[in-house]
DNA sequence: TGAGTTAAAGTCGTTCATCGATATATCGAT
DNA sequence: ATCGATATATCGATGAACGACTTTAACTCA
């Protein structure tokens, strides 16, 4: 049988995961969100980001979306992509494993014990 | 000026700094407690586990201790370590990121809301 | 109008993290 | 005496991450 890949998700992966939560992104737009996101401290170079975009497209974990509707000329260079429901599963699972890490960092007082 | 290594902290470096939070361990143990401290749902090979290693005491994250007082006969082989000064302030460091990410993640309904 | 900036998608090569196989040796139990 | 667990370590392959670079188009504003 065929492994998967993205077992176990890269970090820039749920990034990416992540930032599409809520709105469709093209590929910049990914870049900046996650910048923003993360208060800048975390950021997506053109390499990780598209080669990271063409693994999850492969893994069927975000699809591409025709914007037909975006009737705006000189905006067709734009690429948008969506969190599909097998994405949106997985970022759930991976979020619950860093919180289960968490939890360990808790208990063993490396983080402070407020509500994360 | 000398760039840092683990910068960023690679998740099988926090894992150790982790294991390492509340009692020294030697290779072998780092091993098992990783294991367990994650459901097994996270193991570390032996080629992760000790080059990882070998870096942690470079950057001085941790260090070997010397187990004079283990006067069991036999045990010589083990090399214990121990969590440094850096290494605490860091997996601290790095513990806060992800609770960041974690906020991300619920504020979209990635995650469940509960305390984590 | 033209210059500079930002938006946007992408390639390429290098470095480094991770993994699994392998090696070697000792220990405890059967 | 042999087997599985303990223990440390190396090696080679793969793959993730990064940054430099490229190309094109649109936007700003002097």
């Amino acid at each position: 049988m065929p492994k998967r890949k993205l077992d176990p998700l890269p970090s820039a992966a749920f990034q990416i995961l992540l930032s599409l939560a809520d709105e469709d992104l093209h590929g910049y737009g990914i870049m900046r969100q996650v910048a923003e996101q993360t208060g800048d401290r975390m950021r997506l170079g053109p390499g990780t980001l598209y080669s990271s975009i063409q693994s999850l497209l492969e893994e069927k974990l975000i699809e591409e979306v025709d914007t037909r509707e975006d009737a705006k000329l000189g905006q067709e260079r734009r690429r948008y992509y969506r969190l599909t429901g097998a994405g949106r599963t997985l970022a759930g699972a991976e979020a619950e494993r860093l919180a289960d890490l968490l939890r360990v960092a808790r208990a063993k007082n490396i983080l402070r014990g407020d509500y994360v």
